[in-house]
RNA sequence: CGGGGCGUAGCUCAGCCUGGGAGAGCGUCGGCUUCGGGAGCCGAGUGUCGGAGGUUCAAAUCCUCUCGCCCCGACCA
């Protein structure tokens, strides 16, 4: 392509409203442009990049014998009334009426489509497995979009949906899929980890996410540097590694603590450590029942273990106004002691010797709790998030933390869509009999933003070679070298996307721009190829210059392609 | 949904408190010079000051309403 002719509005500074880096640098780069909040045009480079993600994930997809289809945007309600998620899904779910106000709703993922589709024309065990899957848009009317792609209203999506006779083909599916995600984002360059996941609103049992390595990420992910454990801290369990110190027996003392209502507030009033003070959580379970949640003050509840504890019945955390209603205190003094309802403590306090608690009274805890002693709790569970220091629950070493972006998401559904939606088929023994279900996500847009954060620099994006729009860039800066420059362009043109910059600008801003957009590769004719004949070739990610003759810079740029192309295989 | 902030040229933003001429830098267009990291000089164009209403002799500026966008939070006490 030639950089005079194509369509790249870079910006020099960064747009007011982007806040992270991915979203800066899109912008920037000259890929995207905002239509509404969470709402996004693709240029021309911008799109290039998605398409290669895209055909990564669908030479995968093929690979595994999944098959492409494409679904409507647009669905009608009936179908979504089937599954009864016409009602249960929030407000993300936009829907609207057409002009003869029937109900319809834009897709935030295809699961009745689908099914609707296969019970139409799978009839038989005959034609199972089958695996189908699409890459099109999707539409989730978020409560805040933010982070540009990260988190659009509007996004590309692949879904995929398997069809099995009996949950051992199910399994097969799934590990099939796993194994396809596996290749999916090696292929695409990245660093990346699967973890095993809380299975959410989708329901089923079992789930995987795959999560991209980078700080910014709004997952943690705990993972076992020695056995290969990894799950989301949404479901890790919480193993201490700390061995609680016996202390002598000291009695139950009430304190006064005026005006100090967070944990750590009360710990530098009492001059104690913050992991002494403990907290108390009221939940409301099924919009009558108030339970107490008690945890060490260093610790957070986890509301994951806490719904599985709770046996899947809904709850929410009380507000101020029915704490102080049922336990007759202001949160920030609510303890386990006297309280007239059920209370669950963390195991992390089993042993753990003269605790602080609140005293159920406005201004005042007790100190030196301990349980069983001062109070005896309904139930003792694994409820909190687990922390740096805890252990792997598989083999005891001490967990490592990192923060991941969620890329992909693969649920086995079972029977949740097909039973309700009366999707079934005539197994080999002549009975009639669900398709058993799994499905599998990956955020295409999302993975873009994702590849950005986690490669970048301060001069600009530093694109993995799979996905990078241009693999290389040429630059010259005499016009003597103009032909030359062209000439390699052409040769280079037939192997790999490439640039030439024969724009009449500066070379500043020519380098400013290359290395912006994140082109790989850097081929400029300037003073070397004056003043030795050998052209610079400049390596985005490392910064290193290699000099070469033409023919084998030619080479040079190829092999290099190809070489990155295993290494990330 | 709650809180905060913003909305002025294509982009980044000043001007608003304390009412009176709509501005700067970058980008764009023309010219000269320059040519290895977003150049210099000369010249040009650029606006419903988000919208509506109000106060006033006079509103980007004050008041009311409204729309849009961004950030934080949505109860970890």
């Amino acid at each position: 392509m030639r950089l005079s002719r194509y369509f790249l509005p870079t910006l020099r500074e960064d747009p007011s409203e982007a806040e992270t880096v991915s979203h800066k640098l899109l912008l920037r780069a000259g890929m995207i442009r905002k239509v509404a909040s969470g709402v996004y045009n693709f240029l021309p480079l911008g799109l290039k990049a998605l398409k290669n993600i895209e055909n990564i994930v669908r030479q995968e997809m093929n690979r595994a014998g999944a098959l492409e289809v494409l679904l409507p945007l647009v669905q009608p309600a009936e179908l979504w009334l089937e599954t009864g998620r016409w009602n249960a899904y929030g407000k993300e779910l936009l829907r609207f009426k057409d002009r003869k106000e029937h109900d319809f709703c834009l897709g935030p993922t295809h699961e009745e489509v689908i099914t609707d589709l296969v019970r139409r024309d799978v009839k038989s065990y005959r034609q199972l497995p089958l695996i189908l899957y699409q890459i099109a848009p999707k539409f989730r009317d978020e409560i805040r979009p933010r982070f540009g792609l990260m988190r659009a209203r509007e996004f590309i999506m692949k879904d995929a949906y398997s069809f099995d006779a009996d949950y051992e083909g199910l399994d097969k599916s799934y590990q099939l899929m796993y194994e396809t995600y596996n290749r999916i984002f090696s292929a695409c360059g990245l660093k990346f980890k699967a973890v095993r996941a809380h299975t959410g609103a989708i329901g089923g049992d079992v789930s995987h996410e795959f999560m991209v390595l980078a700080e910014t990420g709004e997952d943690t992910i705990a993972v076992c540097p020695k056995c290969g454990f990894a799950e989301n801290v949404e479901i890790a369990p919480a193993i201490s590694s700390e061995v609680y110190e016996p202390e002598p027996y000291r009695p139950i003392e009430k304190v006064y603590t005026p005006n100090v209502r967070s944990a750590k507030d009360v710990a530098d009033y009492l001059g104690l450590p913050l992991k002494k003070i403990t907290k108390t959580l009221i939940y409301i379970v099924e919009e009558k029942e108030p339970v107490a949640i008690c945890v060490r003050g260093d610790h957070e509840v986890n509301e994951v273990k806490l719904e599985k504890v709770l046996g899947g019945k809904p709850f929410r955390m009380a507000t101020e106004e029915e704490v102080l209603k049922i336990v007759g205190a202001h949160p920030g003094f609510i303890g386990p002691k006297g309280l007239k309802m059920k209370v669950i403590v963390d195991r992390s306090l089993v042993n753990f010797p003269n605790f602080v608690i609140g005293a159920n009274k406005d201004e005042y805890h007790y100190v030196n709790a301990n349980l069983n002693d001062t109070f005896v709790p309904d139930l003792v569970a694994d409820v909190r998030k687990a922390v740096e220091g805890d252990l792997c629950p598989e083999c005891g070493e001490l967990l490592t933390f990192m923060k991941g972006i969620e890329v992909g998401h693969i649920f086995k559904l079972g029977t949740k869509y097909s039973e309700p939606m009366k999707a079934t088929f005539l197994d080999k023994d002549g009975t009639e009999k669900p398709f058993i279900m799994g499905c599998y996500g990956i955020g295409v847009s999302r993975v873009l933003s994702a590849t950005i954060e986690q490669n970048h620099d301060e001069n600009g994006i530093i694109f993995p070679w799979p996905i990078a729009p241009f693999k290389v860039g040429i630059i010259s800066f005499k016009p003597d070298f103009q032909e030359k420059a062209e000439k390699l362009y052409q040769e280079l043109s037939e192997r790999v996307d490439t640039l030439i910059d024969d724009r009449d600008e500066r070379p500043g801003v020519k380098f400013k721009d290359l290395d912006l957009i994140g082109v790989p590769l850097q081929v400029i004719y300037g003073k070397s190829f004056e003043e030795t004949g050998k052209v610079e070739i400049k390596i985005r990610r490392t910064g290193e210059r290699v000099y070469l003759p033409e023919e084998e810079a030619r080479t040079f740029v190829l092999s290099f392609g190809e070489k990155q192309g295993e290494e990330s295989l």
